[in-house]
DNA sequence: ACCTGAACACCGTTCAAGT
DNA sequence: ACCTGAACACCGTTCAAGT
């Protein structure tokens, strides 16, 4: 009924799944994935490794639980997006953008979310909202199953960058291809030397977002011309 | 210049980094990639892990090399393909199918291949003669690049598959979106039960390779209409 | 019901040494 | 030039116990 006589007796806060998972996102937005240790995590709860495992099976079911938490938000932010505001294309678009501004804040998140092997809930409806929204559209159930294969990550809001742009190419790199290597990769060079040659690479090599909704186009695109078709 | 009189003075090969590589390829086909340690490999090299670090840096440069050396089977392998042989789509798709099939037989290369951050000079051929093969066929420096971002990891060969279909969707799990959840995500149930229908479940819930041309060619014919457009 | 301490079986890697 | 042994700083997790 009475706080302890201990010295400090802080208003210990009992652990629970929500607060354990809310505390791994914290970590991983602020030290990516790598730093996400049950060791670590215990230490910002203030309590001790083992205590997390009365919430959460093992490690694998943490990530289960981060994944859908980082879900959660993504349903939350496009089930704003209605099917009402306009046809089908407009209404994927906008949601799959809105996805894409949830990861952006959480650059950890993709990976996680791919290495989970079953579905989680959160993603379950995700999904189920968008087949909704092709199957209304007048898709067949077959293309719009294709279309979730086509779009495949990029449904959710992320690709796989094969290529890592996020320092803008400083003039070493810049050098290391215009002049040490342009015979042996001359297609490159070219290319690098477009680009550069473009207004602001101050930041960065690519226009990410711009390249996203390329590709984002280029597919919603290609599913309405066969929408319709006799298939 | 003789052997020595130990017991079983086994012909003992030396190490290099080649053999260590090699290895490596191994001993992930066998276990995936999570069985790949630098310890394990040591032992399968009948060596000890600080033996490796003489011909590798470290675990990073060890995955570097890796993804370098199943790079260069797939350069090897799409390399026989010549530009003469078609216009540019086909070129392109069989290409890109030539390299998937490389990686059907290491299931966990494309996640080694993601995480590099540093483009091997492997990939720098392949991406080299891909651009190359836009160019030649009319692509301008802009649309060509834009390729390369809307096909992502595609280009190489493989997408990342957001659900797992590895197994053929049992009865349980059938009976599962059937009965338990029809209600809470109705668009799914109608599309499971759709596909179970069809022919041979058997083989697994989804064709993976036909998902795979399906959003290839997506792709590749949404960038053959923008070809030779005023961009 | 909720939390913990000690211990185990693993990691990658440093460092100083052996041939 | 090539390899090694001992040791360190980390992991996730089992198990038996505490409140």
């Amino acid at each position: 009924m009475e706080a302890q006589t201990e010295p400090q007796a802080e208003a210990r806060i009992p652990l629970s799944k929500e607060r354990v998972l809310r505390a791994a996102v914290g970590l991983a937005d602020e030290g990516g994935i790598g730093s996400l240790t049950m060791r670590r995590l215990a230490e910002r709860l203030g309590s001790e490794p083992m205590s997390l495992y009365y919430h959460v099976a093992n490690k694998d079911a943490l990530l289960d639980g981060v994944a859908d938490l980082i879900l959660g938000e993504i349903i939350e932010a496009t089930g704003k997006i209605e099917i009402s505001s306009g046809d089908w294309k407009t209404v994927a678009r906008q949601r799959i953008l809105a996805a894409r501004e949830i990861l952006l804040r959480h650059p950890w998140a993709p990976e996680v979310i791919e290495s989970r092997t079953n579905m989680s809930t959160s993603s379950l409806r995700y999904f189920d909202s968008l087949i909704g929204l092709l199957l209304e559209a007048g898709f067949s159930i077959d293309l719009a199953h294709h279309a979730l294969h086509a779009l495949g990550s990029r449904a959710m809001g992320f690709t796989q960058e094969m290529y890592d742009d996020s320092q803008p190419l400083d003039d070493e790199a810049l050098e290391f291809f215009l002049e040490q290597v342009a015979d042996e990769y001359p297609h490159i060079t070219t290319m690098v030397k477009s680009i550069s040659h473009d207004a602001d690479t101050t930041l960065g090599w690519c226009d990410d977002q711009f390249e996203f909704e390329f590709g984002l186009d280029l597919i919603l695109d290609g599913l309405e011309r066969l929408r319709g078709k006799p298939n």
